[in-house]
RNA sequence: GUGAUCGUAGCUCAGUUGGUUAGAGCACCGGGUUGUGAUCCCGGGGGUCGCGGGUUCGAAUCCCGUCGGUCACCCCA
């Protein structure tokens, strides 16, 4: 039998990492549903067409896919939610009530080679609000997004969402002199900007038809980030009259969730998508050079694209992978996250060991997790100790002639009939 | 797909210019101290040195290849 390893870029939930797992997909759930969002899911595979809709055929390197033996179909893996999102959400438009407000914690495959922050297999959480226009909706969904990065431990201090929008981003453009049709070559330049020398970047401005001039306003703007307070001096930068109207309304609207600390304006973020038509934004360690944490936009014609009605939407997509890096990084991954027993039962003498089983079965039809030991001695201070390592709340010493618990914080021990035991060992609020 | 780097026990590592049956600490498992979470003691499982060739009387050690991990590029929905 050859080595059995994991598919390479794939990970093992031990109960270890399977705790932490479970933890994040609950703060994804706790969070998204307070925020007014219902969960969704669906399949693990779809169809190759589907996700050539959006992406077109070029995916297809980067996708899984799989045919049947004998089979007509091509299959893929999913990699990522949005076209099945807008297959459920176009399939039933006009019979959901809107505005329509789903999140989703599914995992995802891509065949690319695995390095730090990416795998072949991850989690990500979605967020989407369709039916509704205006920046209140980018706004609520700009804050579901720093709500849970509260909840899971981070500050403003340690990651921001870097907004941009991209009409706005097109119509300095425009002012600066570029054709309107070269608008996409333009958003794929200032995507691909961390990754160039300055002076290359600034060939490929002119390449653009962009003056000398503008291509050093644009240099300049688009390397910059700016306080959400200070739309003044951005406005200034880039020769404008005014300060522009989409990006004003969505700052009204971020300060009205009392969210501005945790933002600022880079006009640089424009993202590679080519679906996205409104407000755009992504979430980076602050000062970190390793890849977003979140990013999203508003994609207001996906939803036709897909056969359905026209549908304003908004969104973004938070993997898990570089999340954890960071938490990890950073001291926040919680320790202890696994499940505690209410009680750890053990017999302390022979007598004791028959009645062992019948008080578990009593604890776990009342509800309680209950945990025994499954050694044979009768050595109380390593059983002791077991209780303790499985970090129970309480201990329960079963002998030949009495019960005895032992609330192992306090180290409170009393001697309980059995009809007490239930009622005795289940959590009462505000306790531990 | 391209490049760099690393592979000895679950983890961290040791292993002398190549030389008997490859070691330690921690972790894990069982038991003891006639018992209450410490300390201590005894015992145990676990490695074909990533894998495959080659050189050699002899390879964890040298050479080649390959696989896997990590990191970067491409791409990033």
């Amino acid at each position: 039998m050859p080595k059995l390893n994991p598919p390479k870029g794939t990970r093992d939930f031990y109960p270890d990492q399977m705790a932490w797992h479970q933890h994040l997909l609950d703060a994804w759930r706790r969070v998204s549903v307070r925020n007014g969002f219902e969960q969704v899911q669906g399949p693990v595979f779809e169809t190759l067409e589907l996700y050539k809709v959006k992406s077109g055929d070029g995916i297809v390197s980067e996708l899984f896919s799989f045919r049947r033996a004998n089979g007509k179909t091509d299959f893929a893996l999913r990699p990522e939610f949005t076209p099945t999102l807008a297959r459920m959400v176009a399939a039933k438009a006009n019979s959901l009530p809107r505005p329509i407000k789903w999140f989703c914690t599914p995992n995802a495959c891509r065949a690319e080679r695995p390095q730090r922050g990416r795998l072949r297999e991850f989690w990500q959480w979605n967020v989407d609000l369709l039916g509704l226009e205006g920046p209140g909706a980018d706004a609520e969904v700009v804050f579901t997004l720093l709500d849970f990065l509260q909840e899971i431990g981070l500050k403003p201090d340690d990651a921001k969402v870097k907004l941009s929008h991209r009409d706005v981003v097109a119509q300095v453009l425009a002012g600066l002199g570029l054709e309107p049709e070269r608008t996409d070559d333009a958003f794929k330049l200032l995507d691909a900007r961390d990754k160039m020398e300055a002076d290359a970047f600034a060939a490929q401005a002119a390449e653009l038809g962009l003056d000398a001039t503008a291509v050093e306003r644009f240099t300049q703007v688009s390397g910059k980030t700016y306080a959400i307070s200070d739309v003044a001096a951005l406005t200034a930068d880039l020769g404008l009259s005014e300060p522009p109207a989409d990006l004003v309304a969505l700052i009204d609207q971020l300060t009205a969730f009392g969210v501005a600390d945790w933002c600022e304006i880079d006009l640089g973020i424009v993202r590679g998508l080519a679906y996205y038509t409104g407000t755009v934004f992504e979430v980076h360690e602050t000062g970190g050079k390793s890849r977003a944490l979140a990013g999203g936009g508003r994609y207001d014609k996906l939803i036709e694209l897909f056969g359905g009605p026209a549908m304003p939407a908004v969104g973004f997509g938070m993997g898990d992978v570089v999340l954890t890096n960071l938490l990890e990084d950073k001291g926040l991954l919680p320790a202890e996250l696994g499940d505690r027993p209410d009680a750890f039962v053990f017999a302390t003498d022979d007598a004791g060991a028959a009645r062992v089983a019948p008080v578990v079965a009593q604890l776990r039809r009342g509800q309680l997790h209950a945990r025994m030991s499954y050694k044979t001695t009768r050595n109380v201070g390593k059983l002791l100790k077991d209780a303790e390592k499985a970090r129970a709340r309480f201990a329960v010493l079963v002998g030949g002639d009495q019960i005895q618990t032992k609330h192992l914080a306090t180290s409170t021990q009393q001697t309980v009939s059995p009809d007490q035991l239930l009622a005795q060992l289940s959590p009462r609020p505000g306790a531990d």
